[in-house]
DNA sequence: GGTAGTTGTTGAAATGTTTCAGTCGGCGTA
DNA sequence: TACGCCGACTGAAACATTTCAACAACTACC
């Protein structure tokens, strides 16, 4: 039951009465190997169980064939999305993925790059923690194509990101036109680019509409997570009747959740009492027990083309650096409806 | 702007006036050279920007420096929650995670599992689409880890899962003693061995209590998602009343909100009308707009006992399998609430 | 002042591939 | 028959490390 060492090309050009040079061949340009030959390889290649061992293969051939996709929060089906949409893009380019999580620490995602960068990697994407960390340019300047994901940095990188101002202008304009007067913007912390920019777009809109400044309610968390949204619900439910917001619009679709989960514990009727609009649409938002209105970000499609930046970064000399530019657009389900 | 290729040891050694060998001991062996010239050479190190490759490392040295989960689904937060367990055994050991997702197809899942034996990997943790796969056997007798995660396998293997008989036991036992006579189990397929096994002991601890069989109803799915809980929902609803069951058993969480989902859409209240038990215990379930009863598995826990198998059985010649079996625990919530 | 031991360093072999300049034999053409 | 060409295959170098036997320089001891 025990096995020796693995076999090698050496082994398998042994025993199919070829050189180590034919075998390689077989495998990396079978077009130029007589039929017979090939078959032959192949049938020791088969018998012996040989597996090509992909150190060698990298070290000598210099070029590796996996991507990476560092992301932000691993607790969020948000990013989960977008790492589908890279391994289906990883996938058409017969790559690997090696899928990491910082867990919105910098030091571990800084462990995690220079694991990566070690490995040679062929491209690394990333949800940074701070989008202008030095490290992060360290490594571009490396040779390795990084990607941001989900947010911008300057123009000597790539990204993929969504008009978060534009977002935050679509999803308060619906509350508006809903008829609301006093709504809360729930998210934080402001050093968020995301959160800054959808804050942004509210209330921009809110002046466009000629609102006053102080109905819109800004309730400031310390994450965007589902806990941090059932505490703000909190602080919403806790401000006098007549300086109440009737709506809500979250920074993400957990801060939503939270604080729907709150309003509906707590008596108050979703949306008769309090509408709600989250950001992302997350597949739990639809299935929340009220499904949350919400501005859907295309979440596979950014990372699918995350990839594709990264691959043309890799593998095309005249590449130019690119920010894709995504558009939101609002989902309108129960959470808001009008009644 | 554009650099030359990477620095080698080689240009280290050289730099710092030193062999490649004292290189390569200060990474390795630091102790065994002179402070002063560790010193030197570490000074040489950063001057020049090096970074180790690990492909040659692990060429070299024929030890790999990452473990490798390969999740089954993606979208269900239970398995992240695995992933979050595991990553964090894996700091512990230094080592770096690598993430697939099968996302249930076995020719996916097998083309992950080739490409990580060609990285030559320390070791594999997998729950598997098909647990008895032989594919898997043939990964083991390779020589690299297997350890199953979630499932068991046979004795080859080291396995790491949850008693689901009796997760299946306590679920109803807790809806029987707050009075429930009529019961649903939604899910499926019935080849999941998960789903067998909780319908199994829903159905012991029925018969316990001397209950007629034809009182807890099977209401078998497709898949275990929201949507496949939803539509279960629906056929429930159209049971005539007096044999519709007063609660359901789920056999995961995702299937629970897809059930409780529809019933308040549809005007139905949670759990006066019917009483709701999920399975998993995901963050999402205490989140949901009723916080849902369910049987907790120790989702992390699971993880990095599974991690501490896999690392055995790479370092510990003495190593012997083990199937370790964790015990879940029944999480009373709202969805269950006696009225 | 020779011997033994210790500490620090060196140099070369080895790891499993890929790549590329050659070699070899056979075939068609002049 | 000589020539050039072509397709198929070979052999050795190269990739960036680690490891280990050997060596050099000291120190300590008698």
């Amino acid at each position: 039951m025990v096995v020796g060492k693995a076999p090698s090309v050496k082994d398998v050009a042994a025993a199919a009465g070829v050189s180590l040079g034919t075998v390689s061949n077989v495998m990396n340009r079978p077009e130029m190997v007589a039929t017979a030959t090939r078959e032959r390889v192949e049938r020791a290649m088969a018998d012996l169980g040989f597996v090509r061992n992909e150190s060698a293969r990298q070290l000598r051939a210099g070029t590796s064939r996996t991507l990476a996709y560092v992301m932000l929060d691993g607790s969020n089906p948000f990013f989960h999305d977008v790492a589908q949409g890279i391994e289906l893009a990883a996938e058409d380019a017969d790559l690997s993925l090696f899928i990491c999580n910082s867990n919105g620490r910098a030091a571990r995602e800084e462990v995690h790059l220079d694991r990566l960068v070690q490995q040679r990697v062929q491209g690394i994407l990333i949800t940074p923690v701070d989008p202008d960390s030095a490290f992060l340019g360290e490594v571009s300047r490396r040779g390795i194509p990084v990607v941001v994901v989900d947010r911008v940095r300057d123009s000597n990188f790539c990204s993929v990101a969504v008009d978060d101002v534009y977002g935050g202008r679509i999803a308060v304009e619906h509350l508006i036109e809903n008829g609301h007067t006093r709504v809360a913007f729930a998210g934080g912390p402001e050093a968020l680019g995301q959160v800054r920019e959808r804050l942004q777009g509210a209330r921009e809109v809110w002046a466009d509409n000629g609102l006053p400044p102080e109905d819109l309610v800004f309730l400031p968390t310390d994450a965007l997570t589902v806990a941090d949204g059932r505490e703000a619900g909190e602080r919403l439910a806790g401000l006098p009747v007549r300086r109440r917001p009737t709506a809500a619009f979250c920074a993400n679709d957990l801060v939503a959740l939270g604080l729907l989960q709150q309003a509906i514990g707590s008596g108050r009727r979703v949306p008769e009492d309090l509408a709600i609009v989250g950001f992302d649409d997350i597949e739990f938002a639809a299935a929340a027990a009220v499904p949350l209105t919400s501005v859907r970000q295309p979440r596979q499609e950014l990372g699918r083309a995350a990839a594709q930046l990264v691959l043309d970064e890799a593998t095309n000399p005249a590449h130019v650096h690119e920010q894709a530019i995504f558009t939101p657009e609002l989902i309108a389900r129960a959470s808001t409806a009008v009644h």
